[in-house]
DNA sequence: GTGAAAGCGCTAACAT
DNA sequence: ATGTTAGCGCTTTCAC
């Protein structure tokens, strides 16, 4: 058995609560027995039980993390944010890797409320899911959303501005001199899908550029799907000069189909990726492509999930709208100059 | 407040007692009582405590992963594979991303055991904070030990023949013509590293090809160093014609360098990774790599674990020594053939 | 089949 | 400055 607060009590002839007080550094303690008290703990290797502990403070320390898919850098990326920021405020995190799936969803949930997390970040794709845990927990537990794009937002979130990332990306294709666009993006039933392929829409039509329906694609972020989809796309009679895929990785499939196809990026095709993910400049040639810093992403949320569950204040949920940024590398060519 | 085991009860007319038992599915209740408790669990949405649980139990059902690097694709795939089968037989896992800092190792491990985690899985670069923990812990928790390589096996340990697969990827090279042969190494003080540079190194004394000790540089396993040192590696008056990296991430980096540079993989300089992440298969050209699951490995660790965990005989623990598989793919040229 | 009582390791009033 | 008591939400003897 491992030693509890009660072995070292009886060692220094104290009672426990003294004990507790000198754990819990409360100031009422004598300097001697509180010495004393400290050198027996070191002595004996105590460590105190936080689940002993959680038990009476209903508090764990620990912050749960649902993420979509741990497979994709974006996530680790954004958990390695997130993991810094609560470990140095002396928080934990549990995580939750749930493959987009419905039911993972739900039994993650499940999981985060019978451990008694203090605080839950999540970024789902599933709508009805979100929406019934919103309901069901109003107020059991703090939650953070990321890139929910919601319109009535109950949770403080953060969102990523799909829209208004699309279109940039967007233009800069058109500016670029392209007017033959092709969009590859995730899956449908996702907000963040809807968004980016909204604001590809309207970033054409604004321009006036027609929009050719054969060349957009729905992948599900992964790389196959880019491979996949890609190779269809340049099956088409027509093909286009340039193709926005919705994330990084998928352009990162799409890079190989056009390898294999015997075509050259940027000269025979152009791709613009989103997220920016490390990778990208390691990929040749180097991915033009949307950024943000998830790892930014992962801190802002634990910045915001600990205010919430330190304050309470249930009032006026703060709202991050985060603006992806674009870095032009090498993957677009300007055919404007031809 | 959440409801509790007491409100079920009431509202039941029973004794906690009898809650606990339809919680626990023991058998002797009688149906009706057992049909009615759970309907009023399930109309009041009641979820047990796992914290009080687990206070009385001494089982929290979490598992404890320490991380070295969460951005090194690689062990995402790992805890991918460990959550997965953790996540089958009823635990969480609760990981620690240390960044290969000794001190954060340190701190894992008391963060461990102050969370009482049921056992806990760890792949550490630091030989010391091993030896400590070891030493410390024999009996206070289930270990499993990934690559560790440990000359006295303590604990239940998987581990990666390094030597071996290091011996495979360089007579690859040899058998393609190749005999003058780099190296970028992972950090010396690491385990695997050594027996990495002891596998190449023997390789080469084997076949009779000599050793340029120029041509071996020591990297950090992140694609940044396998670029520098690659640069480096291309500023020698004489240069290799192929370039064993020890792991993909670093090849990714000599990509990027080559590229640079202005030369061709693999006509004028081959390359082989190891470890073969994905993301090899998406580069071009594709690299050659050396295979090992890291899924399989997660996957594996998992389950020596809950066999540690539930079995408590700590006599003969397991060992596992995984042999990685030579992955032939397009960034090494064959010059015998010329 | 069901309940009462004790206790897991700790903290938090309330005394003294 | 320190101890006593109660109790967190649950499981587990031991009775009945």
């Amino acid at each position: 058995m491992a030693v509890t607060i009660k072995d070292i009590a009886r060692r220094a002839n104290v009672s426990i609560t003294t004990v507790s007080r000198v754990i819990n550094d409360k100031h009422d303690v004598s300097k001697e027995t509180k010495e004393n008290i400290k050198k027996i703990i070191k002595e004996m290797g105590y460590r105190p039980n936080e689940v002993a502990r959680g038990l009476v403070t209903k508090k764990t320390y620990i912050i749960g993390l649902l993420i979509p898919d741990l497979r994709n850098p974006f996530y680790p990326e954004m958990a390695t944010g997130l993991d810094d920021l609560a470990r140095r405020e002396g928080y934990s995190v549990i995580y939750y890797n749930t493959r987009k799936n419905a039911k993972e969803e739900q039994k993650a949930i499940e999981l985060f409320k019978k451990k008694q997390v203090d605080g839950v970040v999540i970024s789902m794709c599933n709508k009805t899911v979100r929406k019934k845990f919103k309901k069901r927990n109003e107020d059991e537990f703090p939650i953070i959303e990321i890139a929910s794009n919601l319109r009535r937002i109950v949770n403080p979130t953060i969102n990523i501005d799909n829209v208004g990332s699309a279109c940039k990306a967007t233009r800069y294709l058109i500016r670029n001199g392209h007017s033959k666009i092709g969009h590859i993006i995730g899956k449908r039933n996702t907000q963040p899908a809807r968004h980016t392929l909204f604001g590809f829409k309207k970033c054409l039509k604004k321009n006036n550029v027609k929009l050719n329906k054969d060349w957009i694609k729905q992948g599900d972020y992964s790389k196959e799907s880019g491979y996949k989809k890609m190779k269809e796309i340049l099956k088409e009679d027509e093909k286009p000069t340039a193709v926005f895929a919705a994330n990084d990785l998928m352009a990162l499939g799409c890079y190989k189909a056009i390898h294999e196809m015997g075509l050259k990026i940027p000269d025979d095709i152009s791709i613009i990726g989103h997220d920016d993910i490390e990778y990208s400049t390691y990929i040749i040639p180097t991915l033009t492509s949307m950024y943000l810093s998830m790892y930014e992403l992962g801190k802002k949320s634990g910045e915001m999930l600990l205010r919430k569950i330190n304050d309470n204040s249930n009032d006026n949920p703060e709202n991050i709208i985060i603006e992806p940024k674009l870095i032009e590398r090498e993957s677009v060519k300007n055919l404007s100059t031809l």
